[in-house]
DNA sequence: CCTACCGATCGGTAGG
DNA sequence: CCTACCGATCGGTAGG
Protein backbone atom coordinates (compact mmCIF):
# COMPACT_ATOMS: atom_id res chain seq x y z
CA UNK A 1 0.00 0.00 0.00
CA UNK A 2 2.73 2.36 0.64
CA UNK A 3 4.28 1.63 -2.24
CA UNK A 4 1.49 3.54 -4.14
CA UNK A 5 2.60 6.61 -3.09
CA UNK A 6 5.95 6.51 -4.28
CA UNK A 7 4.49 5.76 -7.71
CA UNK A 8 4.98 8.46 -9.97
CA UNK A 9 0.86 9.61 -9.90
CA UNK A 10 2.32 13.18 -10.02
CA UNK A 11 3.77 13.07 -13.29
CA UNK A 12 0.75 10.71 -14.61
CA UNK A 13 -1.90 12.70 -13.01
CA UNK A 14 -1.54 15.98 -12.32
CA UNK A 15 -0.18 17.14 -15.83
CA UNK A 16 -2.99 16.23 -17.42
CA UNK A 17 -4.86 17.86 -14.96
CA UNK A 18 -2.74 20.98 -15.06
CA UNK A 19 -3.44 20.76 -19.02
CA UNK A 20 -8.11 20.00 -18.47
CA UNK A 21 -7.76 23.66 -16.25
CA UNK A 22 -6.05 25.39 -18.97
CA UNK A 23 -8.61 24.30 -21.78
CA UNK A 24 -11.24 24.87 -19.33
CA UNK A 25 -10.17 28.32 -19.03
CA UNK A 26 -10.32 28.52 -22.57
CA UNK A 27 -13.59 27.05 -23.27
CA UNK A 28 -15.14 29.62 -20.39
CA UNK A 29 -13.11 32.40 -21.74
CA UNK A 30 -14.77 31.81 -25.19
CA UNK A 31 -18.05 31.29 -23.80
CA UNK A 32 -18.18 34.64 -21.67
CA UNK A 33 -17.43 36.38 -25.01
CA UNK A 34 -19.99 34.53 -26.85
CA UNK A 35 -22.50 35.40 -23.44
CA UNK A 36 -21.38 38.71 -23.92
CA UNK A 37 -22.87 38.74 -27.47
CA UNK A 38 -25.97 36.69 -27.46
CA UNK A 39 -26.81 36.59 -23.93
CA UNK A 40 -26.01 32.93 -21.70
CA UNK A 41 -28.92 30.93 -23.13
CA UNK A 42 -27.80 31.46 -26.55
CA UNK A 43 -24.31 30.17 -26.07
CA UNK A 44 -25.58 26.23 -26.90
CA UNK A 45 -23.45 23.12 -25.58
CA UNK A 46 -22.99 22.30 -29.68
CA UNK A 47 -22.37 26.23 -30.78
CA UNK A 48 -19.44 26.79 -27.57
CA UNK A 49 -18.10 22.78 -28.73
CA UNK A 50 -17.74 24.26 -32.24
CA UNK A 51 -16.51 27.06 -31.65
CA UNK A 52 -14.07 25.51 -29.63
CA UNK A 53 -13.44 22.71 -32.52
CA UNK A 54 -14.60 19.92 -30.18
CA UNK A 55 -17.38 17.17 -29.50
CA UNK A 56 -20.36 17.99 -27.78
CA UNK A 57 -19.75 15.12 -25.27
CA UNK A 58 -16.00 16.67 -24.93
CA UNK A 59 -17.72 19.95 -23.19
CA UNK A 60 -19.23 17.56 -20.98
CA UNK A 61 -16.02 16.17 -19.75
CA UNK A 62 -15.32 19.86 -18.01
CA UNK A 63 -19.01 21.00 -17.14
CA UNK A 64 -21.95 18.54 -15.79
CA UNK A 65 -24.54 20.49 -17.12
CA UNK A 66 -25.51 23.69 -19.11
CA UNK A 67 -26.06 25.39 -15.79
CA UNK A 68 -22.78 24.18 -14.33
CA UNK A 69 -21.35 25.81 -17.72
CA UNK A 70 -23.17 29.06 -16.79
CA UNK A 71 -22.16 29.69 -13.77
CA UNK A 72 -18.32 28.96 -14.23
CA UNK A 73 -18.67 31.40 -17.04
CA UNK A 74 -20.25 34.36 -14.74
CA UNK A 75 -17.57 33.49 -12.30
CA UNK A 76 -14.85 33.55 -15.30
CA UNK A 77 -16.61 37.13 -16.20
CA UNK A 78 -15.99 38.43 -12.85
CA UNK A 79 -12.37 37.45 -12.48
CA UNK A 80 -11.86 39.48 -15.86
CA UNK A 81 -13.95 42.20 -14.13
CA UNK A 82 -11.86 42.31 -11.04
CA UNK A 83 -8.88 42.54 -13.45
CA UNK A 84 -9.46 45.49 -15.23
CA UNK A 85 -11.74 47.57 -13.05
CA UNK A 86 -11.29 46.35 -9.41
CA UNK A 87 -8.08 45.43 -8.84
CA UNK A 88 -5.81 48.16 -10.29
CA UNK A 89 -4.14 49.78 -7.42
CA UNK A 90 -5.15 52.95 -7.59
CA UNK A 91 -8.36 52.70 -5.48
CA UNK A 92 -9.62 56.35 -5.77
CA UNK A 93 -13.31 56.65 -7.17
CA UNK A 94 -12.33 58.94 -10.57
CA UNK A 95 -9.60 55.90 -10.96
CA UNK A 96 -11.98 53.56 -10.15
CA UNK A 97 -14.96 55.04 -12.71
CA UNK A 98 -12.22 56.35 -15.18
CA UNK A 99 -11.34 52.45 -15.39
CA UNK A 100 -14.90 51.43 -15.39
CA UNK A 101 -16.17 53.43 -18.40
CA UNK A 102 -12.67 52.10 -20.35
CA UNK A 103 -13.65 48.73 -19.53
CA UNK A 104 -16.51 49.30 -21.63
CA UNK A 105 -15.26 51.28 -24.34
CA UNK A 106 -12.59 48.95 -24.97
CA UNK A 107 -14.84 46.22 -25.17
CA UNK A 108 -12.94 43.67 -22.90
CA UNK A 109 -16.12 41.25 -24.01
CA UNK A 110 -16.83 41.73 -27.56
CA UNK A 111 -20.16 42.36 -26.65
CA UNK A 112 -20.02 44.87 -23.73
CA UNK A 113 -20.60 43.62 -19.97
CA UNK A 114 -21.55 40.54 -19.44
CA UNK A 115 -23.37 41.27 -16.30
CA UNK A 116 -25.52 43.86 -17.39
CA UNK A 117 -26.93 41.32 -20.78
CA UNK A 118 -27.04 38.68 -18.71
CA UNK A 119 -28.28 40.08 -15.78
CA UNK A 120 -31.55 41.34 -16.91
CA UNK A 121 -32.25 38.15 -19.43
CA UNK A 122 -32.19 35.99 -15.76
CA UNK A 123 -33.66 39.06 -13.86
CA UNK A 124 -37.13 37.44 -13.66
CA UNK A 125 -35.91 32.91 -12.76
CA UNK A 126 -35.40 31.77 -10.25
CA UNK A 127 -32.49 29.60 -9.17
CA UNK A 128 -28.31 29.18 -8.97
CA UNK A 129 -27.85 31.76 -12.10
CA UNK A 130 -30.04 34.11 -10.75
CA UNK A 131 -28.46 34.56 -7.67
CA UNK A 132 -24.98 34.57 -8.75
CA UNK A 133 -25.56 37.46 -11.07
CA UNK A 134 -27.70 39.54 -8.83
CA UNK A 135 -24.49 38.89 -6.24
CA UNK A 136 -22.65 40.14 -9.41
CA UNK A 137 -24.43 43.26 -9.37
CA UNK A 138 -24.41 43.88 -5.83
CA UNK A 139 -20.62 43.41 -6.02
CA UNK A 140 -20.16 45.83 -8.44
CA UNK A 141 -22.23 48.52 -6.26
CA UNK A 142 -20.61 47.40 -3.10
CA UNK A 143 -16.94 48.12 -5.09
CA UNK A 144 -18.61 51.54 -5.67
CA UNK A 145 -19.45 52.28 -2.21
CA UNK A 146 -16.66 51.17 -0.75
CA UNK A 147 -14.80 53.33 -3.40
CA UNK A 148 -16.70 56.34 -2.06
CA UNK A 149 -16.73 55.72 1.89
CA UNK A 150 -12.85 55.52 1.81
CA UNK A 151 -12.24 58.87 0.25
CA UNK A 152 -14.79 59.93 2.67
CA UNK A 153 -12.48 58.72 5.56
CA UNK A 154 -9.22 59.93 3.93
CA UNK A 155 -10.75 63.19 4.13
CA UNK A 156 -10.24 64.08 0.33
CA UNK A 157 -11.95 67.67 -0.96
CA UNK A 158 -15.37 66.82 -2.49
CA UNK A 159 -15.15 63.22 -1.94
CA UNK A 160 -16.40 64.18 2.13
CA UNK A 161 -19.36 65.83 1.42
CA UNK A 162 -20.10 62.81 -1.16
CA UNK A 163 -20.14 60.13 1.58
CA UNK A 164 -21.66 62.60 3.75
CA UNK A 165 -24.69 62.29 1.83
CA UNK A 166 -25.26 58.42 1.56
CA UNK A 167 -22.75 56.15 -0.25
CA UNK A 168 -25.10 54.03 -1.08
CA UNK A 169 -26.98 56.25 -2.72
CA UNK A 170 -24.21 57.71 -4.79
CA UNK A 171 -22.96 53.97 -5.74
CA UNK A 172 -26.43 53.99 -6.73
CA UNK A 173 -26.69 56.73 -9.16
CA UNK A 174 -23.00 56.06 -10.48
CA UNK A 175 -23.97 52.52 -11.10
CA UNK A 176 -26.71 53.36 -13.18
CA UNK A 177 -24.88 55.71 -15.51
CA UNK A 178 -22.17 53.64 -15.73
CA UNK A 179 -24.35 50.62 -17.15
CA UNK A 180 -26.53 53.10 -18.95
CA UNK A 181 -23.70 54.17 -20.53
CA UNK A 182 -22.83 50.69 -21.86
CA UNK A 183 -26.49 49.93 -22.33
CA UNK A 184 -26.65 52.71 -24.76
CA UNK A 185 -23.52 52.14 -26.32
CA UNK A 186 -24.09 48.38 -27.25
CA UNK A 187 -27.81 49.18 -28.21
CA UNK A 188 -27.47 53.28 -30.41
CA UNK A 189 -23.92 52.15 -31.08
CA UNK A 190 -22.93 55.47 -30.22
CA UNK A 191 -20.00 56.45 -28.35
CA UNK A 192 -21.39 59.47 -27.22
CA UNK A 193 -22.82 57.37 -24.82
CA UNK A 194 -19.42 57.45 -23.13
CA UNK A 195 -19.51 61.11 -23.14
CA UNK A 196 -22.47 61.31 -21.19
CA UNK A 197 -21.59 59.04 -18.94
CA UNK A 198 -18.25 60.91 -17.75
CA UNK A 199 -20.30 64.20 -17.87
CA UNK A 200 -22.75 62.38 -15.42
CA UNK A 201 -19.83 61.22 -13.19
CA UNK A 202 -18.17 64.79 -13.09
CA UNK A 203 -21.36 66.37 -12.12
CA UNK A 204 -22.24 64.11 -9.20
CA UNK A 205 -18.59 64.04 -7.53
CA UNK A 206 -18.84 67.94 -8.11
CA UNK B 1 -69.29 44.72 -62.24
CA UNK B 2 -70.60 47.40 -60.31
CA UNK B 3 -73.19 44.89 -58.50
CA UNK B 4 -70.27 43.52 -56.68
CA UNK B 5 -70.47 46.98 -54.75
CA UNK B 6 -73.60 45.95 -53.97
CA UNK B 7 -73.25 43.05 -52.52
CA UNK B 8 -73.49 42.55 -48.50
CA UNK B 9 -69.27 42.38 -48.24
CA UNK B 10 -69.02 44.74 -45.28
CA UNK B 11 -70.97 42.36 -43.23
CA UNK B 12 -68.92 38.88 -44.34
CA UNK B 13 -65.45 40.69 -44.75
CA UNK B 14 -65.85 43.21 -42.24
CA UNK B 15 -67.13 41.47 -39.49
CA UNK B 16 -64.67 38.29 -38.86
CA UNK B 17 -61.61 41.27 -39.77
CA UNK B 18 -62.57 43.11 -36.64
CA UNK B 19 -62.66 39.97 -34.63
CA UNK B 20 -59.52 39.31 -36.39
CA UNK B 21 -57.69 42.26 -35.08
CA UNK B 22 -58.56 42.18 -31.70
CA UNK B 23 -57.89 38.35 -31.32
CA UNK B 24 -54.13 39.76 -33.09
CA UNK B 25 -54.60 42.36 -30.14
CA UNK B 26 -54.92 39.71 -27.93
CA UNK B 27 -51.94 37.51 -29.04
CA UNK B 28 -49.76 40.63 -28.86
CA UNK B 29 -50.98 41.39 -25.53
CA UNK B 30 -49.48 37.92 -23.90
CA UNK B 31 -46.62 37.94 -26.19
CA UNK B 32 -45.40 41.07 -24.57
CA UNK B 33 -45.95 39.79 -20.95
CA UNK B 34 -44.45 36.31 -21.46
CA UNK B 35 -41.79 39.14 -23.75
CA UNK B 36 -41.16 40.82 -20.34
CA UNK B 37 -40.35 37.76 -18.31
CA UNK B 38 -38.09 35.93 -20.41
CA UNK B 39 -37.07 38.18 -23.27
CA UNK B 40 -38.27 38.14 -27.19
CA UNK B 41 -36.86 35.11 -28.18
CA UNK B 42 -37.89 32.72 -25.65
CA UNK B 43 -41.20 33.43 -27.09
CA UNK B 44 -41.34 31.37 -28.98
CA UNK B 45 -44.32 30.28 -31.81
CA UNK B 46 -44.91 27.20 -29.47
CA UNK B 47 -45.29 28.68 -26.23
CA UNK B 48 -47.20 31.43 -27.50
CA UNK B 49 -49.18 29.09 -29.33
CA UNK B 50 -49.92 27.26 -26.15
CA UNK B 51 -50.32 29.77 -24.02
CA UNK B 52 -53.05 31.32 -26.61
CA UNK B 53 -55.17 27.47 -26.54
CA UNK B 54 -54.72 27.38 -30.52
CA UNK B 55 -51.96 25.24 -32.74
CA UNK B 56 -48.59 27.01 -34.01
CA UNK B 57 -50.16 27.44 -37.47
CA UNK B 58 -53.17 29.06 -36.05
CA UNK B 59 -50.62 31.51 -34.85
CA UNK B 60 -49.42 32.08 -38.54
CA UNK B 61 -52.47 33.10 -39.71
CA UNK B 62 -51.82 36.34 -38.16
CA UNK B 63 -47.93 36.70 -38.14
CA UNK B 64 -45.65 35.47 -41.58
CA UNK B 65 -42.49 34.94 -39.49
CA UNK B 66 -40.97 35.10 -35.41
CA UNK B 67 -39.48 38.45 -37.12
CA UNK B 68 -42.85 39.72 -37.61
CA UNK B 69 -44.30 38.88 -34.67
CA UNK B 70 -41.52 39.87 -32.64
CA UNK B 71 -41.84 43.67 -34.50
CA UNK B 72 -45.54 43.69 -33.52
CA UNK B 73 -44.70 42.70 -29.95
CA UNK B 74 -42.57 45.87 -29.62
CA UNK B 75 -45.34 48.07 -31.01
CA UNK B 76 -47.55 47.00 -29.26
CA UNK B 77 -45.56 47.42 -26.41
CA UNK B 78 -44.82 51.11 -27.12
CA UNK B 79 -48.90 51.93 -27.38
CA UNK B 80 -49.22 50.06 -23.53
CA UNK B 81 -45.81 52.20 -22.51
CA UNK B 82 -47.19 55.63 -24.04
CA UNK B 83 -50.53 55.08 -23.06
CA UNK B 84 -49.19 54.57 -19.06
CA UNK B 85 -46.19 57.21 -19.09
CA UNK B 86 -46.49 59.65 -22.09
CA UNK B 87 -50.12 60.67 -22.66
CA UNK B 88 -51.98 61.24 -19.52
CA UNK B 89 -52.04 65.11 -19.96
CA UNK B 90 -49.71 66.33 -17.38
CA UNK B 91 -46.35 66.64 -19.28
CA UNK B 92 -44.13 68.53 -16.13
CA UNK B 93 -41.15 66.95 -15.80
CA UNK B 94 -42.03 65.38 -12.35
CA UNK B 95 -44.95 64.20 -13.35
CA UNK B 96 -44.07 62.53 -16.17
CA UNK B 97 -40.99 60.52 -13.80
CA UNK B 98 -43.68 59.93 -11.43
CA UNK B 99 -45.72 57.81 -13.77
CA UNK B 100 -42.66 56.25 -15.08
CA UNK B 101 -41.50 54.85 -11.83
CA UNK B 102 -44.70 53.72 -11.05
CA UNK B 103 -45.01 51.93 -14.54
CA UNK B 104 -42.21 50.01 -13.33
CA UNK B 105 -43.75 49.68 -9.78
CA UNK B 106 -47.36 48.67 -10.50
CA UNK B 107 -45.46 45.93 -13.04
CA UNK B 108 -47.41 46.81 -15.78
CA UNK B 109 -45.41 43.88 -17.67
CA UNK B 110 -44.86 41.76 -15.63
CA UNK B 111 -41.58 40.67 -15.71
CA UNK B 112 -40.74 44.83 -15.73
CA UNK B 113 -40.18 46.72 -19.36
CA UNK B 114 -39.72 45.25 -22.23
CA UNK B 115 -37.51 47.73 -23.64
CA UNK B 116 -35.24 47.39 -21.25
CA UNK B 117 -34.82 43.20 -21.28
CA UNK B 118 -35.13 43.27 -25.00
CA UNK B 119 -32.87 46.25 -25.48
CA UNK B 120 -29.63 44.48 -24.26
CA UNK B 121 -30.91 41.14 -25.56
CA UNK B 122 -30.62 42.72 -29.77
CA UNK B 123 -27.73 44.92 -28.61
CA UNK B 124 -25.80 43.35 -30.27
CA UNK B 125 -27.90 42.06 -33.80
CA UNK B 126 -28.18 43.58 -36.25
CA UNK B 127 -31.75 43.76 -38.28
CA UNK B 128 -35.37 45.11 -37.98
CA UNK B 129 -35.70 43.94 -34.28
CA UNK B 130 -32.50 45.83 -33.16
CA UNK B 131 -33.75 49.21 -35.07
CA UNK B 132 -36.74 48.69 -33.54
CA UNK B 133 -35.34 48.66 -29.97
CA UNK B 134 -32.87 51.49 -30.38
CA UNK B 135 -35.55 53.39 -32.03
CA UNK B 136 -37.99 52.92 -29.23
CA UNK B 137 -34.94 53.77 -26.66
CA UNK B 138 -34.26 57.00 -28.47
CA UNK B 139 -38.20 57.68 -28.27
CA UNK B 140 -37.87 57.41 -24.39
CA UNK B 141 -34.85 59.63 -24.10
CA UNK B 142 -36.39 62.40 -26.66
CA UNK B 143 -39.36 62.26 -24.43
CA UNK B 144 -37.33 63.26 -21.29
CA UNK B 145 -35.50 66.06 -23.53
CA UNK B 146 -38.48 67.30 -24.56
CA UNK B 147 -40.54 68.12 -21.19
CA UNK B 148 -37.14 69.18 -20.29
CA UNK B 149 -36.90 71.80 -22.76
CA UNK B 150 -40.91 72.71 -22.45
CA UNK B 151 -40.48 73.50 -18.80
CA UNK B 152 -37.41 75.76 -19.66
CA UNK B 153 -39.40 77.21 -22.16
CA UNK B 154 -42.24 77.95 -19.77
CA UNK B 155 -39.93 79.49 -17.14
CA UNK B 156 -40.09 77.23 -14.93
CA UNK B 157 -38.81 78.06 -11.72
CA UNK B 158 -36.01 74.81 -11.31
CA UNK B 159 -36.46 73.38 -14.85
CA UNK B 160 -35.17 76.96 -16.86
CA UNK B 161 -31.57 76.00 -15.24
CA UNK B 162 -31.84 72.49 -15.96
CA UNK B 163 -32.50 73.52 -19.46
CA UNK B 164 -29.42 75.92 -19.43
CA UNK B 165 -27.17 73.00 -18.85
CA UNK B 166 -27.68 70.55 -21.39
CA UNK B 167 -31.33 69.21 -21.84
CA UNK B 168 -30.22 66.16 -23.57
CA UNK B 169 -27.37 65.26 -20.81
CA UNK B 170 -29.88 65.47 -17.80
CA UNK B 171 -32.19 63.21 -20.23
CA UNK B 172 -29.21 60.83 -20.00
CA UNK B 173 -28.94 60.70 -16.29
CA UNK B 174 -32.35 60.50 -15.86
CA UNK B 175 -33.40 57.53 -18.08
CA UNK B 176 -30.15 56.21 -16.88
CA UNK B 177 -31.43 56.12 -13.15
CA UNK B 178 -35.13 55.39 -14.31
CA UNK B 179 -34.03 52.30 -15.95
CA UNK B 180 -31.39 51.48 -13.33
CA UNK B 181 -34.61 51.91 -11.02
CA UNK B 182 -36.29 48.93 -13.03
CA UNK B 183 -32.89 46.38 -13.40
CA UNK B 184 -31.96 46.47 -9.87
CA UNK B 185 -36.07 45.92 -8.85
CA UNK B 186 -36.15 43.14 -10.87
CA UNK B 187 -32.93 41.47 -10.48
CA UNK B 188 -32.65 42.34 -6.68
CA UNK B 189 -36.29 42.00 -6.15
CA UNK B 190 -36.01 45.29 -3.60
CA UNK B 191 -38.31 47.90 -3.78
CA UNK B 192 -35.57 50.34 -2.29
CA UNK B 193 -34.43 50.04 -5.92
CA UNK B 194 -37.61 53.01 -6.40
CA UNK B 195 -36.47 54.68 -3.31
CA UNK B 196 -33.16 54.66 -5.01
CA UNK B 197 -34.06 56.35 -8.29
CA UNK B 198 -36.77 58.70 -6.90
CA UNK B 199 -33.74 60.06 -4.53
CA UNK B 200 -31.87 60.20 -7.68
CA UNK B 201 -34.68 62.23 -9.39
CA UNK B 202 -34.96 65.17 -6.89
CA UNK B 203 -31.15 65.50 -6.87
CA UNK B 204 -31.05 65.73 -10.45
CA UNK B 205 -34.09 68.28 -10.51
CA UNK B 206 -32.79 70.33 -7.26
C1' DC C 1 -58.21 28.29 -37.92
C1' DC C 2 -56.73 22.67 -37.91
C1' DT C 3 -53.54 18.13 -38.34
C1' DA C 4 -49.54 16.38 -39.92
C1' DC C 5 -45.27 16.89 -41.18
C1' DC C 6 -40.23 18.87 -42.47
C1' DG C 7 -35.08 19.42 -41.21
C1' DA C 8 -32.37 21.52 -37.61
C1' DT C 9 -30.97 22.04 -33.11
C1' DC C 10 -31.56 21.62 -28.23
C1' DG C 11 -29.58 19.38 -23.50
C1' DG C 12 -28.00 15.24 -22.27
C1' DT C 13 -26.51 10.06 -22.11
C1' DA C 14 -24.41 5.38 -23.40
C1' DG C 15 -20.46 3.21 -24.22
C1' DG C 16 -16.06 3.36 -25.22
C1' DC D 1 -11.85 13.21 -25.40
C1' DC D 2 -14.93 10.50 -29.49
C1' DT D 3 -19.35 8.56 -32.27
C1' DA D 4 -23.86 7.57 -32.05
C1' DC D 5 -27.94 8.19 -30.25
C1' DC D 6 -32.27 9.82 -27.19
C1' DG D 7 -36.77 12.61 -26.79
C1' DA D 8 -38.16 17.39 -26.98
C1' DT D 9 -38.65 21.56 -29.17
C1' DC D 10 -37.52 24.92 -32.60
C1' DG D 11 -39.37 27.93 -36.98
C1' DG D 12 -41.92 27.01 -40.72
C1' DT D 13 -44.87 24.65 -44.56
C1' DA D 14 -48.45 21.65 -47.05
C1' DG D 15 -52.95 20.98 -47.61
C1' DG D 16 -57.17 21.63 -46.23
Amino acid sequence: MPSEASLPLTATVRLPRVRGLRVRGQILTRAAELASIDGLDQVSIGRLATAMQMSKSGLYAYFTSKEDLQLATIDCAWRVFEEHVLQPGDDAVEALLERWISYYEREIFPGGCLFVTAGMEFANRDGPVHDALAAALERQVAALEGAIARAGAAGDDDAASLSATDAGQVAFELHAVLTAGNQRFRISRDAAAFAHARAAIERLLA
